[in-house]
DNA sequence: TAGATTGTTAATCGATTAACAATC
DNA sequence: TAGATTGTTAATCGATTAACAATC
């Protein structure tokens, strides 16, 4: 009697409902109704409390949530309880900056190493963590038992490296490699295409409807002069 | 009569399509159909059919979408015809990287200048482009006319940078400090919150099931032993 | 004309919002 | 008890999927 799986909607406003927690454990906060949560989050009262509600009741009618006690509940939620090991694969720009942000501003997590192909970098380290050739990537992830992967290597090498670390056990990874990666069924995949992130952004811009409106005049007048030249 | 505006949801997957666009005429096709998009995309025919149908009919019917013709269309959609000037604010691991990626793999953005309050960064250049003060990123706004901005700052400085940008005309901002800002009414804001994505991942990487299971039991446990102390 | 594939309308699904009873 | 706020059920909304007529 398995229950339906959380909505991936949910799974992304927990880390959220989890940092205003902490902020507010920070300023000795003890308690925090949903409506307060709301104006911290931007997420309506009604769904933090429906989000919340799905896991257990862990409010107080009349008083709202105590926020040590919600923050346990949450981290054991996410499995956030205990620190989780990851990897990252390509120490480019990229896996350098997530590398150095992860092992020293991430308490939740544990970068265990970095792997490379470019025996320049093999052997080197990005605060403290070592940069390994790709090819150890196997033996590590079985030694540390890992389960999570950030890839930041370029886009037609990003398949090859699912196809290399999936068969040891990672079972969520996050993807920065701008291609559309297959995984198997049971692993998780969260694309987080920085170019198509920007490039919808760039949709917002400037004003849309203009825009819009040019689009569907061309098409008329496309249509017109096709119309006239089958004449 | 302005009709609703185009959904989130479809605005992130114009970007996707234009990519698979870009790779079809890069290897010479021509034609391509609602189908061999879905098997390229991993979203179904007929939401491709209904996304693009929104803005026009662009296809032909029993034969499929000319890849070329598509593609000029999509780009006008997001308004890439032209290169569009971006900025960059905060020159640390992230920014770097970000600057370095879209100045040199990212054809359809310009990176007009990055921006920093360190003064051993000001005056220095990333992949040629340059580093300013943050006070100067009012000029620079105005005199580049730039709609676009990327944050990168830490989280205790992000609400101060949106502040300083928007009254020079910013309407898009990708914000990658984990923190969340207030922006006006008509200022898009797009949170690309990294700490949140690899939390959100972190869920997905252990059996689910016996994680809620636990936390569940759990609570029936502190429920009983409350009960019973109240005896 | 027959086969194929689009564009569009209708049906379904899932997520958010509203309402309110439960209860501190 | 009165006031407040949760947890839950019902109503609404929006997005996806299914179906099919239009048409190349």
């Amino acid at each position: 009697m398995a229950s339906r799986p959380v909505s991936k909607s949910v799974v992304k406003r927990l880390p959220v409902y989890l940092r205003i927690l902490d902020n507010l454990i920070r300023w000795d906060v003890e308690i925090i109704s949903s409506k307060e949560l709301s104006a911290e989050s931007g997420f309506s009262a009604e769904q933090i409390r429906k989000d919340l509600a799905y896991f257990g009741a862990f409010g107080t009618r009349g008083t709202g949530y105590n926020t040590h006690f919600l923050r346990e509940k949450i981290l054991k939620i996410i499995g956030l309880d205990k620190k989780t090991n990851i990897i990252i694969i390509g120490a480019g720009h990229l896996g350098t900056a997530l590398t150095r942000y992860n092992a020293t501003k991430n308490s939740y997590v544990n970068v265990v190493a970095v792997f490379d192909r470019d025996p320049q970098l093999i052997g080197q380290n990005i605060a403290g963590i070592p940069i390994y050739d790709i090819k150890e990537v196997g033996g590590i992830i079985e030694q540390y038992n890992i389960k999570v992967a950030i890839i930041t290597v370029p886009a037609e090498s990003a398949q090859e490296v699912v196809d290399q670390i999936v068969p040891y056990g990672i079972k969520a990874i996050l993807n920065f490699a701008p291609a559309r990666i297959e995984v198997p069924e049971g692993v998780h995949l969260d694309n987080a295409d920085l170019t198509i992130e920007l490039q919808s952004l760039i949709y917002y811009s400037s004003a849309e409807e203009e825009r819009l409106a040019r689009v569907r005049r061309e098409m008329e007048e496309e249509k017109a002069s096709k119309m006239l030249s089958l004449d």
